[in-house]
DNA sequence: GAAGAAGCGGAGATATTCACTCCGGTTAAC
DNA sequence: GTTAACCGGAGTGAATATCTCCGCTTCTTC
């Protein structure tokens, strides 16, 4: 494969996986293309179809948030502090939020994608069950509730205001949750801290530019 | 005005809520319509276009907001009690997660518009101020991150799961979140608390009726 | 309970958007 | 320098969405 055709693979998978994460399984791919910096045609010269686009996207997803998973684990010796890790790695990956978009379109019967679920699952199942038996996670917040607040806390935020702000502010959120699993005071959040004056400022001005 | 137009009236705003949250400001109108269980010349005879209702959903979510707020504050003696009812009143409602939403396509500066913003954050910063005061709420979580937080517990989570177990697991969620808030042990969570099996149980079933 | 005003529904013309293909030109690899 | 792989984007046809028109129905009032 050539080089360049490979940079343009991985440039699709990641345009997808945004914009599905912002807009669902069913973003215009000419969007898509764009967004990738490259031409429709070479967007259905890699996919033939939506389909095999969305699921390149969540095996993509999928593969990367076991990895993040184990490394996670393996890392840290401290339950919880794998499962923060994890989180907060998975968030960076910006890949969390679009596997639930996917799966509501895709078959999830299909052996690859089955598998590919079942692995990452594994992996962040184990990560919760530890900080269980460590008695650092609250007996009764289960593996659906980390999950589900993950995908939460990395979709991207409505409204008018600009990427990289909604994404530290996912973070410091991110953060904030931890605090509140953690039980006790909790370390500093750090990102912004806005008020409502500056929310408001902030979200005028952007919409001021944008239109 | 008829009592029947009064009606459809209302459950032209319900439906724009509910499918604006969950699809954003382009959801074809001819699904508004049928959600609301009225014809599509209903629709426009209320609202000449597209703007004319997203502006009625958000004057009205806006106006229901700072009712419980206001509510809340009245009702409630201790700060943190009177956050928690608002933020649990508002997630009833269904409506802080269509009001972003529709921010990204409004004018803002609409005088209407800006003054029911200005009177529903005004309504809900006297609570995150009160609650500070009491130290019962920690000083770095401000009003962004409430706001924030509410959005995100708000909007309907995707992936194929029933849209009542959804709204159960938002609750619970909340709690979950302001458990954390509050810092000590907090109360029970309640709600549907699933493991990873139930989980994918559940998709898959609601995946299987769906397909 | 009859008259009439207000309101309703949905078929369909029109506009818009989207998916997908084709081919002349470009670029990496050796 | 050659060649095979790869690329971009205009353009066509299909699908989807918007919005109007008008015959029918339902409330209200006297």
């Amino acid at each position: 494969m050539r080089a360049d055709a490979r940079r343009n693979l991985e440039q699709l998978l990641a345009a997808a996986r945004d914009l599905v994460a912002e807009k669902g399984p069913g973003v215009a791919l000419d969007e898509v293309a764009q967004r990738a910096g490259v031409g429709i045609a070479t967007l259905y010269r890699r996919f033939p179809d939506r389909t095999a686009l969305l699921r390149g996207v969540v095996l993509d997803a999928l593969e990367r948030t076991r990895v993040v998973a184990e490394r996670a684990a393996e890392e840290h010796d401290d339950a919880f502090e794998a499962l923060a890790a994890y989180l907060r790695d998975a968030l960076e990956l910006r890949v969390s939020a679009v596997i639930p978009q996917v799966l509501d379109v895709l078959d999830l019967e299909e052996p690859e994608v089955a598998a590919a679920r079942e692995a990452s699952a594994r992996a962040t199942e184990a990560l919760v069950d530890a900080a269980h038996r460590d008695g650092q996670l609250p007996a009764d917040v289960t593996f659906a509730d980390v999950g589900m607040m993950l995908v939460r806390i990395a979709r991207p935020l409505p409204g008018p205001m600009p990427d990289d702000l909604k994404h530290d502010l996912a973070r410091r959120h991110l953060e904030l949750f931890l605090r509140g699993l953690r039980g006790g005071d909790g370390g500093r959040l750090g990102g912004p801290a806005l008020d409502r004056r500056e929310l408001a400022e902030l979200t005028r001005e952007v919409d001021r530019r944008t239109r």
